[in-house]
DNA sequence: CGCCCAAACATTATCGATAATCTTCTCGAT
DNA sequence: ATCGAGAAGATTATCGATAATGTTTGGGCG
């Protein structure tokens, strides 16, 4: 996830094993999991590397994530309360802090938690899952890219102070373009580094 | 998938092991991979049973098949081919011919496999992805009620032959339409059966 | 000089056993 | 009779070792 085995990593058993002081059993476990999130790639008897995530994976990443977001924030917008509203005001200017440091990490935690508010009130487990899988690719295609990202962190942070003005004024096509908007404006962005 | 073990059963490394003549390891791979598919629910140290499958989640399911759908419908109809048609008729003519024979569960394998073709035609491996999971759970909660599907089969066979019909119109609107109320009427037939 | 085959090596897949954990049952005290 | 402590049993989690498989290296042959 931090992208500290770079795509194309071979993981070797025993090395991880013995690094972690255990032996091969748990190590398997974790690589199971983790072949079956899409982080790494398994072919029998040849072992397991590191995931390659292109950004032709991303593109359909973001058709996908513009399609069930602005669906949900139709939705849930007018169940959104004041202490939501709150809520997204602290992340953006966590943003904000965290954007002066440079810390690309932090940031994008930050700015999918805020994404992750509207997704979690809504209550449909099953597209709160979708999200989850977005969430981790999108992280994971930040930490790999990462240096290229955070020329525009500020940038981007001052796009949620629009994605709430949006929200406080109520007005669905409002929200509905702004949002529109900020996804394709991201994305832009991101497709811009390769 | 097949409901053989039905939802609650908890499944013992051991006997499973030695059921199949192999050591516990095989087993806790397979396992570990259908924890991570949703078909075992398993807490740490208490082994792991096959996971419920409620009416609830299935509603969720429905609503997230039903936006995904229609999008990839929109987006991919201008794409479609006669032979793609042809391989929908083909599709048509074997569900009419399952259904009389009462056999639910290749019923709703031809059903599943004749909407899979949008999805794979569009070409969108994110989405094609969330209609995988779609499938499995739809497959399995078809599996799990059994009995009470097959009442209506040759109804839903043919309702299929208004989508083709409505595909072959060519008109957006209507085919959207018709997909609308196939999706629903097949997800109402569901809810009664609980 | 290049190519094929076999041996040596590296690594994964599987095994059976032990350790850790959880559950059930028994027994004594209240 | 009920509750809790503790032993006994069942099961999972982990271990180290072996078997199977794939990869590399070195040598003989055309």
């Amino acid at each position: 996830m931090r992208g500290e085995y770079h795509p194309g990593y071979r993981l070797i058993i025993l090395d991880i094993a013995s690094s972690f002081g255990v032996s091969q059993a748990p190590v398997r476990e974790a690589i199971e999991r983790l072949k079956h999130e899409g982080l790494l790639k398994a072919e029998p008897n040849r072992g397991s590397t590191v995931a390659h995530l292109s950004l032709s994976e991303m593109r359909e990443v973001y058709e996908l994530r513009e399609l069930i977001e602005l669906y949900v924030l139709e939705r849930m917008l007018p169940q959104l309360s004041a202490e939501d509203l709150a809520k997204l005001n602290e992340l953006y200017e966590s943003m904000c802090r965290v954007a002066q440091k440079d810390d690309v990490f932090a940031f994008i935690e930050l700015d999918l938690a805020f994404h992750s508010l509207f997704y979690e009130r809504y209550g449909n487990g099953q597209i709160l899952g979708v999200w989850r899988g977005i969430k981790e690719k999108t992280t994971r295609f930040v930490s790999i890219t990462n240096q290229l990202y955070f020329a525009d962190l500020m940038v981007i942070a001052k796009g949620h102070r629009g994605l709430i003005d949006a929200l406080q004024s109520g007005d669905l096509d409002s929200v509905k373009e702004t949002y529109r908007r900020h996804i394709e404006g991201v994305w832009g962005r991101m497709r811009q580094m390769l």
